[in-house]
DNA sequence: GTTGACAGGTGTACATCGTATACCTATCGT
DNA sequence: ACGATAGGTATACGATGTACACCTGTCAAC
């Protein structure tokens, strides 16, 4: 029999996903990552260099989770759906932003995910210029990060001492907060980093682009644009 | 004579500030601090209560080097230069957008900073509403960030025969690279992530920004526009 | 079959990290 | 002169990543 199913560098990555995703992925060590395998650590480093390369591995899963892009599509709407769906994959990864931001290098298979992404905007007909300022300007939410600064509100203020002294000190974070709960008609999810505020983002910008790829942009123009007073 | 000057919680954080700036963050541990202090390693807890409070007074300190906003201006300039001020601050503590980034909750300095930012936009005539969807879509790019994913291109690749690999591996991202590279009115920094591309993705969304508030934004209708297909 | 190479799992060890706890000491208001 | 207290010290613990040497089970070739 065999005594216990061999260790594959696809196993290793996929417990610690699912660890990271369990357990948040500050909690995944080399060494609890090796006992839930129930293997001892060093075990690991046959199939993984060491811990970035794990984490890279990591990503990669997440990455690939995301679904290619739809053809026959408006580039606008492509990229539109893409990125949705890229969002919803890190929403059960949140701990994949973090690794991200924190890389200093692409893996090929980001790479790769930027590749089919370009190919969207270029088969759309916008310029290669215009097309890598988009890129740039879309930035990390081309992975369908929320980048929510911090988890804003995430925990419940009960103390309504502190709620006032808050007010005071703060009044506009307060107002904006506070006028938007009280609205009924917003939408306010939980941590209020919803899918309501992605996709305004979302759209304000791929609105932009592609207002200004009707008018015939250039580079020039756009550079005057951005640098006049 | 004083033997040694005293410390201060002040003198810690500002050394952590020099000790990030000089040999990067995740070289600021607490034994090395005290060592640049000349100080044993626990002194340091005297004047500050863990490690995440000291990564926290270093986040004030920078936030806290931003110019306070200019008056007299409208919204969208007080805006521009602010946030331009902030990327040149940040650009001088690199370390401080990631270490933001994985943050929970603001302090009470960030929550400030926020709040004079919204400030800015409510004294525009910008809803409460508005105001508070752009700050979402602005996101972390209020704090300077350039939010670069990766360091693009940041290594020279040297190898000729791995740059010709690559081009057949990512068509669109060498072309979008090179094309741009080849372009001589193009304007590449070190690293791609120069003033031009925040430049250009900040003032695409100040502007649609503009465009919504002078079509007298509601947020019914934006939603609509949002989920519409 | 026997053998021998080698992939893959093990054991031990080390430097480094954050920090709890207990202690000592210089300073200062009374 | 004295005792409280703020601030620096000494020691120690558990956790982490991983280098290095070792063992062992599997399988190809003879």
């Amino acid at each position: 029999m065999p005594q216990r199913e061999r260790l594959t560098r696809e196993r290793v990555v996929r417990a610690a996903v699912d660890m990271a995703d369990r357990d948040g992925v500050d909690d995944v060590s080399m060494r609890r990552l090796a006992a839930d395998l129930d293997v001892v650590p060093m075990a690991l480093y046959k199939h993984v260099a060491n811990k970035a390369e794990l984490l890279d591995g990591m990503v990669d899963q997440v990455i690939n989770e995301i679904a290619p892009p739809q053809e026959h599509l408006p580039w606008k709407q492509a990229v539109r759906t893409r990125i949705l769906d890229a969002r919803q994959v890190l929403l059960r990864h949140p701990w994949a932003r973090r690794v991200m931001e924190s890389k200093a290098a692409p893996t090929p298979t980001a790479l790769g995910y930027m590749d089919s992404m370009i190919a969207i905007f270029v088969a759309g007909g916008l310029s290669l210029d215009l097309t890598h300022h988009v890129m740039h300007a879309l930035g990390s939410r081309i992975f369908g990060f929320s980048q929510e600064l911090f988890t804003e509100s995430a925990g419940v203020q009960p103390d309504p001492a502190m709620a006032a002294q808050l007010a005071q000190a703060f009044p506009n974070v307060v107002a904006v907060a506070q006028g938007v709960e009280h609205d009924p008609d917003s939408v306010i999810g939980p941590g209020c980093d919803d899918q309501f505020e992605f996709e305004f983002a979302l759209d304000l910008q791929l609105d932009a682009v592609e207002r200004l790829h009707e008018n015939g942009w250039r580079s020039s123009v756009a550079r005057a644009a951005g640098t006049a007073p």
